[in-house]
RNA sequence: GCCCUCGUAGCUCAGGGGAUAGAGCGUCGGCCUCCGGAGCCGUAGGCGCAGGUUCGAAUCCUGCCGAGGGCACCA
């Protein structure tokens, strides 16, 4: 069949160029960065000359400026050896290991060997990739369990600027973890309990049902909530019946838990209508709210009091552990219970560590949540490891990020003060990247106006915040994140409707091209082969940090390499037919690679826009 | 007061032991016989301060300065 554009080519099962969402059944060995099988070139060759083992030996490679790779491992050896580092890179490459994959291999400076790989080494490293439904991208070496704790809107809430950044780095890990090979459990623990389910059923009813229940599922949420909580504030009756409320419903009275449901219902029917606009894939299928471990929390401390760490305090049921103290320097505990017998979130928490341990066999657990969580969580953790409940080979992440901020840069919020609705936010970006898409594509139906200005207003939105390093405060800036140019969403997708722009008008089998090896004459194709060919340890570096702006970081210099190529090596003009093939290969692999790398950020590609 | 995170170009950000610290935006200057110019090529401009460890520090350690956050019954 003839590909056009970038559709898939579904009847093709070598390689369906949709993309890869789950690991394929095969076990998979191809190793394509060619800096990852140096790597273990130089080690067997530094083993060789320093007659060390080659598990002890790191030959330190990076990138270079002077070269297609470095080899630092000279230096660190010279000193445990007692030999001179230019002695010891010199040796490494009289061994003539190297020949078979480099084309130069000289000792520069103090003892560093630098590396240019051989043009045909390079296209069939590339030639392995393209063949490769996984592009070649390894999978972990050891296939874990993964629970990703994420998103968690609280009912009858809104959701704003706060949420988006948990849900899109949770949902970003989700499809990098599945990528690689491991078992995802997504949750969501939504705040679904609490006294203030009180006031909440109380407002509930003084709306009516279907009043109350309306104003929630068509996103309402802030006046429901800012309404419940005046009353209680400024009407004693209501207050009184609120705190009655509470206690029916943790007394299990059938009535008002109907109505609680309702609450529950309705606010997660709203939020189901954000996540699809964001295009998470998160489900009423992943909830794990808070009320989901009240069972368990007796039990909790029930374990705790077994092994001797529940103490009381203060008339609290809490736990110390090493190495926290409070303000004034004494021990600081963990509150299981207060002083009223009621359970805190420490006890929820730990609830859900053994849950997913015990009962889901989880074995490592990410907690995506904001760093103000993060002493609460050392704390949880603390205890769940002085339990025995969180032992090795368990780990637990907390997956901390910064805050959003305005352009003042103080806390992100609307021109009135209020916070901003997460839904507000995605249809002004929406609406945005329609505008721009309307003006540059006059042509283009407005329905797949419509569709394109969508997944470039959402993408945008997510980049924007995925692109820098979660961990710090990041700066919301319309301009900056629709622009078209710079580390952006659009460009990426830009320089991807590109190449499908290619293949539109080119008149081939589209599959074929995977089993070329293609020719690296020009040094833009050197470039962009290089760029390609990183894709598998960067999924893998990202991943080890939990950093999607490493992927985001790739995929920008990918598609810089990409147009820079474009520009200088003609593909399908006249005159060019030599290349054309080998050209278009790499045109190919380089769609499939932006395609994949922002599907593993959860933003579309569109085929033209 | 103690603890955590963060200070890199005018702005927004990468780089987290290796050579001359990279991008983007903005500035300034080039490239339209152009497969999508929403582009490409070039230009100038910087590691908060002070010590220390190291053959080598933006990166590791200590202190200071500055910003944000946390520190007992909300989550």
């Amino acid at each position: 069949m003839k590909a056009t554009g970038c559709s898939p080519t579904p009847d093709h099962s070598a390689r369906n160029y949709s993309a890869v969402q789950q690991v394929a059944e095969y076990d998979h060995e191809t190793m394509a960065d060619p800096l990852f099988t140096i790597s273990s070139t130089l080690r067997a060759a530094f083993a060789v000359v320093t007659g060390l083992p080659p598990e002890e030996i790191d030959p330190v490679v990076r990138p270079s400026d002077r070269a297609d790779a470095q080899a630092n491992g000279a230096l660190a050896l010279a000193r445990q050896l007692g030999k001179q580092p230019r002695e010891i890179a010199e040796a490494v490459v009289a061994t003539g290991m190297l020949a078979a994959s480099c084309s130069v291999t000289e000792v520069a400076g103090p003892g560093f060997i630098n590396l240019t790989f051989k043009p045909e080494f390079l296209a069939s490293e590339l030639a392995d990739a393209a063949g490769d439904e996984r592009l070649g991208v390894r999978l972990a070496g050891q296939q874990r369990t993964v629970v990703i704790d994420y998103s968690h809107p609280n009912v009858a809430k809104e959701m704003h600027v706060g949420h988006l950044r948990t849900t899109i780095i949770g949902d970003s890990l989700v499809r990098l973890l599945r990528f690689v090979g491991h078992r995802t459990i997504l949750e969501n623990h939504i705040g679904d309990w609490g006294r203030q389910f009180g006031m909440l059923i109380e407002h509930l009813l003084d709306l009516g049902e279907t009043e109350g229940a309306h104003e929630l599922s068509v996103g309402d949420l802030n006046t429901f909530y800012r309404e419940a909580a005046r009353k209680f504030d400024d009407n004693d009756e209501f207050k009184d019946r609120s705190r009655r409320r509470v206690v029916e419903l943790q007394g299990g009275d059938a009535e008002t838990l109907r109505l609680w449901h309702l609450l529950v219902d309705e606010s997660m029917r709203y939020f189901n209508q954000v996540y699809a606009q964001l295009g998470v894939l998160l489900s009423n299928d992943d909830l794990m709210g808070e009320s989901a471990y009240n069972d368990m929390l007796a039990m909790v401390v029930d374990r705790l009091r077994d092994q001797g760490l529940l103490q009381h305090s203060q008339g609290a049921e809490v736990v110390f552990a090493d190495g926290f103290v409070n303000r004034e320097g004494d021990p600081l505990p963990l509150i299981v219970r207060n002083s009223l017998g009621g359970f805190l979130y420490a006890a929820t928490d730990l609830a859900c560590i053994i849950d997913r341990v015990e009962r889901l066999h989880a074995d490592l657990l990410v907690y995506v949540v904001g760093a103000p969580q993060a002493h609460h969580l050392n704390m949880v953790f603390a205890v769940a490891r002085m339990a025995g409940w969180l032992a090795p080979p368990v780990e637990a992440v907390h997956v901390a990020f910064g805050n959003v901020l305005g352009e003042d840069r103080k806390m992100f919020k609307s021109r009135t003060g209020d916070t901003v609705k997460l839904s507000d936010l995605l249809d002004e970006a929406v609406a945005r990247a329609t505008a721009s898409v309307r003006e540059k594509n006059p042509e283009m139906s407005p329905s797949e106006q419509a569709e394109v200005g969508e997944m470039i207003g959402i993408g945008a939105i997510k980049y924007a915040d995925l692109s820098t390093d979660r961990l710090k405060d990041y700066v919301f800036d319309w301009e900056r994140m629709l622009a078209f140019d710079g580390n952006t969403a659009p460009y990426l997708q830009y320089a991807h409707a590109r190449i499908c722009s290619i293949f539109r008008r080119a008149d081939l089998e589209r599959a074929s091209l995977g089993s070329i090896v293609p020719s690296l004459a020009a040094p833009q194709e050197r470039a962009l082969a290089l760029a390609l060919l990183q894709f598998d340890t960067t999924v893998h570096d990202t991943l080890d940090k939990f950093s999607p702006h490493r992927l985001c970081t790739y995929l920008f210099e990918l598609a810089q390499a990409f147009t820079s190529f474009y520009e200088a090596c003609p593909v399908l003009k006249d005159g060019h037919e030599a290349t054309r093939e080998s050209r278009l290969a790499l045109c190919d692999i380089t769609a499939r690679t932006l395609h994949q790398g922002l599907f593993l950020l959860g933003i579309e590609a569109p085929e033209r826009m």
